[in-house]
DNA sequence: ACTATCACCAAACGGTCGTTTGTTTGGTAG
DNA sequence: CTACCAAACAAACGACCGTTTGGTGATAGT
């Protein structure tokens, strides 16, 4: 009466089962409206100021019928966080791989990092919105999900050809702050998460002179 | 029976009071106590999931009696909120103050700012923790008050010299976005508030060279 | 001594929270 | 046709929410 492992999606988890049902999707599973319902409120008001009776109801089903397909708030929030983490994670790889040298590599880290964040829906703005210990019971996860995804600009800053005494740490966190927090006051119509990311970078690689949108020393 | 106005600090205002009680703190108020632990719960816990049951039971009173203090829990934001910003801008004037040239300026700034965000005491995080959007009755008061404070930046950053295409704007975003964005992964026994906020400007005024804590250009 | 006010307590109000339980539906398999 | 199961509905559970109301002891002015 109650599948929800709250992780894999559903059709391929036939454990158990006498007979598997192979061909089709035939579920018509709204476990997807669910998910994206539960990120837009999550993303928009926050994880405590998002009721399940929200949710649901921007899902289309009642409050009781979500349970379902998670087995609590905090799987629901887990299982956002994750594929917000996924889908801002696997831009940033695209955009890398797309790129040379290491300071292009990390200005399209930078750009792809940004745009998700500011222009990719909701999945992505949970993840800098909503901070790991709103949930206590999830808080370790979800800290390690974001770290993983932070990690990738540790590497990328490590590759950068810099002064043996040039503080590493303090450009990345400078970076990533500066981005994460931009989402609190960028409003669309104005420059595009893209230019605000390469603005970012320049400025922090050659200081305060023209805001060049080139590569760098 | 009720005298919150919620704003005014309590034995100066004798307005329509029959005959004022001048002399000598009487009253023996807990307002304080109450002002302090609910920034104490905001800053660690965010508007939403700190109840005003956890208030008052951290003030050391019952959830009732809170409400002859201030009105709503609205209110209670909002006071502990200008508190907050009040305590920020004291502290960034004072330092700003106290230097000459136009980076030395914004790097006293700069080092106030960071220091009162992260080792400063909880009203000062409540001002970068709460979202003036989780009040939605008092989003734009908290947003008027954030902005009052983030003006002194824009004059400190509009007196620098600088070449006439740079942009100043962006730096100021940047420097204040990672800045504030650093509550959420500064622990204390690292490197100190103040060398955080003075590596951030260096490395925005000069580029990722040595980590020189000096004024730059 | 009388009265008003301050600061608070004690106890509840209606409402919403996350969650559970039992039941129903509609498609599929044997 | 029957048996089954995924996927939802309907209705509640107790706990907690922000808030209100009426009362109470101490303190102060008259």
């Amino acid at each position: 009466m109650r599948p929800n492992v709250s992780q894999l999606s559903p059709g391929q988890s036939n454990a158990g089962r006498s007979s598997p049902r192979e061909p089709g999707p035939r579920p018509a599973n709204r476990r997807q409206d669910l998910l994206d319902a539960a990120a837009r409120l999550f993303a928009r008001q926050g994880f405590h100021a998002a009721s399940m009776r929200d949710i649901a109801r921007a899902a289309g089903m009642l409050p009781g019928s979500l349970y379902y397909h998670f087995a609590s708030k905090d799987a629901l929030l887990l299982a956002v966080y994750g594929e917000g983490v996924r889908r801002i994670a696997a831009r940033v790889d695209a955009a890398v791989a797309g790129a040379v040298t290491p300071w292009a590599r990390l200005e399209a880290a930078c750009v792809a990092h940004g745009e998700t964040l500011l222009d990719g829906g909701d999945y992505a703005q949970v993840v800098i919105r909503v901070r790991p210990e709103d949930c206590a019971a999830m808080a370790a996860r979800l800290a390690a999900l974001r770290d993983a995804h932070e990690d990738r600009f540790k590497a990328l800053v490590a590759a950068l050809d810099l002064p043996a005494d040039a503080d590493r740490q303090a450009l990345r966190l400078m970076l990533l702050g500066a981005l994460n927090w931009s989402q609190t006051w960028y409003r669309p119509g104005g420059d595009s998460p893209a230019a605000i990311a390469r603005r970012f970078l320049a400025l922090l690689a050659c200081g305060p002179g023209a805001p060049g949108a080139e590569t760098a020393p």
